[in-house]
DNA sequence: TCAAAAGTGTTGGGGTTACACCCATGG
DNA sequence: CCATGGGTGTAACCCCAACACTTTTGA
């Protein structure tokens, strides 16, 4: 059986899903599209497309995140344009009974944005919003039984989005991804608020501020200061070099 | 354009590739096998094949590690077996051009495996090997100019090798994974070994030994001891059931 | 003047490092 | 007896949690 004959192997539809995070009014929110087509017709559901044939995974996430949100992906690995939300791969789901149609593979990957204007879905605002992410997965397990209509995000969307929160949640304690979900200047106290919102949790300002500007390289001053959340100006930062913490934040234990 | 319309998607032929590491003479190493066919004839590649067309991911991943080794995978995700490796995804390679003869895309697996006696290729002893990752890492950078035939692995094997490499390399700092290097019952100094062998450092034993004994859940007392390191009897002990390490354990910086 | 948010100083405790020291076996 | 690895004790140090306190604005 050589490995060119088209039959040795079963074919399959590749497509990418999206996790796109923000932080929205002190919680972390994701992106959702309505489906207008069946299955899950009229449901909830992440965004995403199918892979094209020349075309690589990332490049397509990126695509498809273009084309929802008109956000420019910045991948890590290959470095793109500025402006641009942070993209990585997530996780890969293949059950063979995950989309009812046919044999899909779905190559979901993560993105943390700003928070942004009202979100665009090819142009129809009513088809997109952001949904705060307890609101999503709380409706996933609470509501299962009862309404369909209200029950869980499409496919097994829920359990893509349960997972890429968990992967921004570990990966803000031990990288520098919360200024991610930061405008391009930003203080100490919204980059607090940031951690709070995914984590769930208060932090001591006094302790955090410490942290975070301790940190070699985790921020450099803009120069400017703010006094835009109220109270006493507060400098103002961008995103260091450093890419990774050490020794790490910690995540307070519920 | 329906979705439901064959030609609106290209067809992708989807693979597992595994990366499977252990610690054989205090090094860590790769399961590696020779291809017999081209592309890539006569290299070395990491063993892998094609996902079935009724089959989860992690499925067609463990069915591929039993032919390979006849080990038996334990999925944490679906607890399966004892005796078993552990075997989680690590992450989705689908460049268009990585292989040549079609669109591919790779689902890659990590597998953590006690050492083992030399490894079969479905009997065929000669194409199957471990090899140290020191030495395939270092083949891939230090001879690619030189020798087509000492070049990298096949494919972007050397890459997907890194990646799971140092998956590992991170995973052990705040999980019990290095016990899955390790026999059902092993030594706190044999434990340490493993942590030794695969960051590449030596660890102080006192300190190493406090840690691991101090941490509830990860290790329990089998109930005898053995001499097989020489020295003084050591104490046995099994895994226990922490799966996390809370603080972790702290990697020397180089 | 007061509320609110930004910062700084200080103290206590947990965890790690580094190393002195003892224990138990095989050769 | 001595080399080898196993295991305990201890002091210095770093980092973090907790909280008192000062600073600077807008209302």
């Amino acid at each position: 059986m050589s490995p060119y004959d088209p039959s040795a192997f079963p074919p399959f539809a590749v497509t990418v899903d999206l996790v796109v995070l923000t932080v929205r009014r002190h919680a972390l929110c994701a992106l959702v599209v309505r489906r207008g087509e069946p299955p899950f017709q009229g449901r909830w559901a992440l965004p995403g497309g199918f892979v094209r044939g020349d075309e690589d995974l990332s490049a397509a996430a990126a695509r498809e995140l273009a084309e929802e949100t008109g956000l420019c992906a910045h991948d890590p690995a290959s470095p793109g344009s500025a402006n641009g939300a942070h993209l990585e791969q997530l996780a890969t789901y293949g059950d063979p009974k995950r989309d009812p149609r046919m044999r899909v593979v779905s190559v979901a990957h993560l993105v943390l944005a700003p928070d942004l204007p009202a979100p665009r879905a090819g142009g129809d605002a009513n088809s997109a919003r952001w949904a705060p992410v307890e609101e999503l997965l709380a409706r996933d397990t609470a509501f299962a039984r009862e309404d369909e209509q209200e029950a869980p995000l499409a496919f097994d969307h829920a359990v893509i989005l349960a997972d890429g929160v968990e992967r921004a949640r570990s990966k803000i304690e031990y990288s520098s991804l919360a200024t991610a979900f930061c405008p391009p200047e930003f203080t100490v106290g919204e980059l607090r608020r940031v951690y709070e919102a995914v984590w769930g949790v208060a932090l001591d300002p006094r302790n955090f501020h410490r942290k975070v500007t301790g940190t070699p390289g985790f921020l450099v001053p803009a120069g400017g200061t703010t006094t835009r959340q109220g109270g006493r100006p507060a400098q103002l930062f961008r995103a260091g070099g450093a890419t990774i913490l050490n020794p790490p934040m910690l995540r307070p234990e519920v």
